[in-house]
DNA sequence: GCCAACGTTGGC
DNA sequence: GCCAACGTTGGC
């Protein structure tokens, strides 16, 4: 089981339309080291759901329902996507604020790599942010 | 609106 | 292969 974090600005695509759709095709991902990552996604990983520019906060739990395929809206087949599915809505959204202030976090892709789209997080990264999410 | 970080492009 | 210019992302 691994763990992992994409981020999506709620203006283009939300978690309220994430969970309307009960699963979405995460596509767009023009980025090497995000595709790559896509690439390592597995069936039952666990995904956290960060809103970027507006929120700026983690605000639910995802799981990978589809490994990585070629992107539909890419010309290339080098460009893949997951499917994914909503799996619990935080009870209060961890702000990104709370992840720069809390001590296990401080070197999370997160912060390391601000324009990243898709990372890898630690165990313990995924473990403390769904604690404080579900808390 | 500004700026830092970083990826891409193109001239040399 | 280097580097300047430029575009995009995302936090503030």
């Amino acid at each position: 089981m691994n763990y992992w974090l994409v981020k999506s600005e709620p203006v283009k695509y939300s978690w309220e339309q994430f969970e309307k759709d009960g699963r979405t095709c995460w596509d767009g991902v023009r980025n090497f080291q995000a595709r790559n990552n896509l690439q390592g996604m597995r069936n039952g990983d666990l995904v956290l759901y960060y809103h970027s520019n507006e929120g700026k906060e983690v605000v639910g739990v995802a799981k990978v329902v589809r490994e990585a395929y070629p992107d539909p809206t890419a010309g290339d087949p080098a460009w893949v996507v997951v499917d994914l599915a909503p799996e619990s809505r935080f009870t209060r959204p961890v702000t990104l604020t709370q992840i720069k202030n809390h001590a296990t976090l401080q070197h999370i892709g997160l912060l390391r790599q601000s324009r990243l789209s898709v990372m890898p997080l630690r165990p313990e990264e995924f473990d403390v942010i769904v604690g404080l999410g579900m808390g």
